[in-house]
Formats: C-alpha cells, sequence, structure tokens
DNA sequence: CAAAATAGTAAGGGAAACTTATCAAATGCC
DNA sequence: GGCATTTGATAAGTTTCCCTTACTATTTTG
C-alpha cells in the first residue's frame, strides 16, 4: 500500500507520455511546414480510411463528439485537404471525401509518426512492442466502454 | 508498408486512452466532489513526494514549464491544500508544502486513481501489466530525452 | 559594485475537447 | 397528410492544460 501516487504510475506516465509525444510530434509538423495539428491529423487519417463518411459516422469512429469533427473539418477544408459534399441519401448530412491534397499531406505525416515512433521505442525488441500495444489497446478498449456506461444512465441503471 | 496511418498505431492509441483515462478521472473525482483536475492532482502528488520544494524544481520534477506549476498552485493554494513558504536561504525562492487538508485530498484521490487503474487493466494480468508499464516508462523517457534535445540547440548542434 | 543569471508570475495565446442551443431535414405515428 | 420527434450539422461559449514572452525582485559572479 504506497502512501502516496507514484509518479510512475498508469496515470502520470500515459499523461506524461501523450504530452511529450504530441510536442514533439508538433515540433517536427512544424519543422516540415505541413500547419497541421495532431488531432487534425488524425481526423483526415480516419477520413481517408473510411472513404466517404457522415459527419456524425466519422465521429464515432474517432471516438469524439460531432462538434469536435466539424471543427476538425473546418481547417482541414479550409486547407483544401477535405471536402464536404452532399449526401443524396439524407440533404441534412455531408459526406467528407479527402482530396488529393489531402492524401499527400496524409503521406508525409505518416512519415513524421513512422519516424516518431521509431525514436519513441528505442531499446525496445520487436516483440516487446507488440505486446505493449496489445496491452494498450486492451486498456483503451476497457476505459472506452467506461465512456460508453457512463454516457448511456450513468450510475443509474 | 501501410498505406495510411493505422487507427490502432502507436500515437493515436496512447492519444485516445489518455483522453479517455482523464475524463473518467474527471467523471469519478467530480462525483466524489473533490473539485480538482487531474494536472493538479499531479501537482499535489508530487509535491507531497518531494516534501518542500522550490516551485521550479517542482515543474522539473513533473516535466513541465514554471508557468505551468505556478497555475497550478494558485489554485491548489487557493482550495488550501498547499502552501507557499518562504525560503530561508532565498528570499525571491518559494517552499511549496503540503496542508493536512491537501494530504486528505490526495488520499481520496489515491482511492480514485486506483479504481481507475483496476478498470483500465481489467483482463490483462499482473505480469503483462507490468511490463506494459516497464516498456510505457521507456517510451516517456525517449520522448523526454528528444524534448531535452529540441530545448537545448534544436537542429544545430 | 555592476552585470548577468535566476525564481516566480502577469499577460496572453493556442490546441483539444466538451456542453447547450439552434436550425433544417427526415422519420414515425395516427 | 400533418404534427411530433429524432437526427445531422453547427454556432456559441467553456474548460483544461500547457506554452511563450516580458517583467520584478533577488542573488551570484566577474
Amino acid at each position: 500500500m504506497p502512501a502516496v501516487l507514484d509518479s510512475d504510475s498508469f496515470g502520470f506516465l500515459i499523461t506524461d507520455a501523450t504530452r511529450l509525444y504530441r510536442a514533439e510530434f508538433d515540433r517536427r509538423i512544424a519543422a516540415a511546414g505541413l500547419g497541421i495539428s495532431p488531432a487534425d491529423a488524425r481526423t483526415l487519417s480516419h477520413a481517408t480510411r473510411c472513404g466517404p463518411i457522415r459527419q456524425n459516422l466519422l465521429a464515432g469512429r474517432i471516438g469524439v463528439e460531432a462538434m469536435t469533427v466539424s471543427e476538425s473539418l473546418d481547417r482541414l477544408e479550409g486547407q483544401g485537404l477535405v471536402e464536404r459534399g452532399i449526401d443524396p441519401s439524407d440533404r441534412r448530412a455531408k459526406l467528407v471525401h479527402v482530396t488529393d491534397a489531402g492524401a499527400a499531406m496524409l503521406g508525409r505525416i505518416h512519415e513524421i509518426a513512422q519516424s516518431l515512433w521509431a525514436d519513441a521505442s528505442a531499446g525496445v525488441t520487436g516483440s516487446d512492442w507488440e505486446r505493449f500495444l496489445q496491452t494498450l489497446k486492451s486498456a483503451r478498449d476497457n476505459l472506452a466502454s467506461l465512456r460508453e456506461q457512463s454516457r448511456s444512465g450513468g450510475v443509474v441503471a
């Protein structure tokens, strides 16, 4: 029973690692002159993977609120990286699709993410890193299901 | 050679996990009526561990800028959880020490962090989790040293 | 002792997310 | 068919967390 929270406890560790990751990602993106944030890069990546997709579905895929994606798309569209098209089957909805410029941008982002991954995982063997990602995924999924629970009903069953 | 970034790649995974962790932490802190943010909890935790300590050293321990800690301490001091004392050996400096109320708060935070850790690590064996934390620590340290490099000199050797 | 470095902070900014309210369009119900 | 509800997107505003820059009060150093 530790009397105080260990600064190497899960919560602090993951928070610290993520802050450092984002800062370094920003630094390299800035150095490459790409002018995009990590969150917008994520939006772009998911939009590419999911093909033309409605914004609310895209938000669900990413795991954020629709509004968060809407703002991100504002920026991406402003840079000409994505376009919001009309959904023929629902005139309220918009179908997001990635432009050629967006695809090119994603390629450059991918290179940066690769180099950053290589640096972050230095000194860790391939199989250890695989297991690490597996456990990280479990933790993320566990936390995501906690979120689901609190979204639908909260404490009240 | 993946054509697109995998949404289960390191960067996305750790970013998502951290966002979910923070949100759930906030939810439980709010449910307990504690009125403190994750970052302030971290400041409080480190201040407790380091005993009376100067703010700039505390910032170094936490891994953030002095200003970030100063703001966090403003809030903690406003809640009576820490006090800024005089450093007898340097009248510019202030020694942060945790009050009894701060210690009590940390105890409650610790309980919440424990329960959250238990939920996040569900389905993972003890030894797997140990290895996971070990690798996470490596990654954090790798990223921290990248930060150091860019702080002192940047691109220029 | 003057110049340079250091501890803390005021001021301001930006990224990433959220909630709430609103509007338009679609859907369900009778 | 018409009205009520739900749904897709977004405007508006807030929060958290962290940063940089500029400044003041000290201390250290040449």
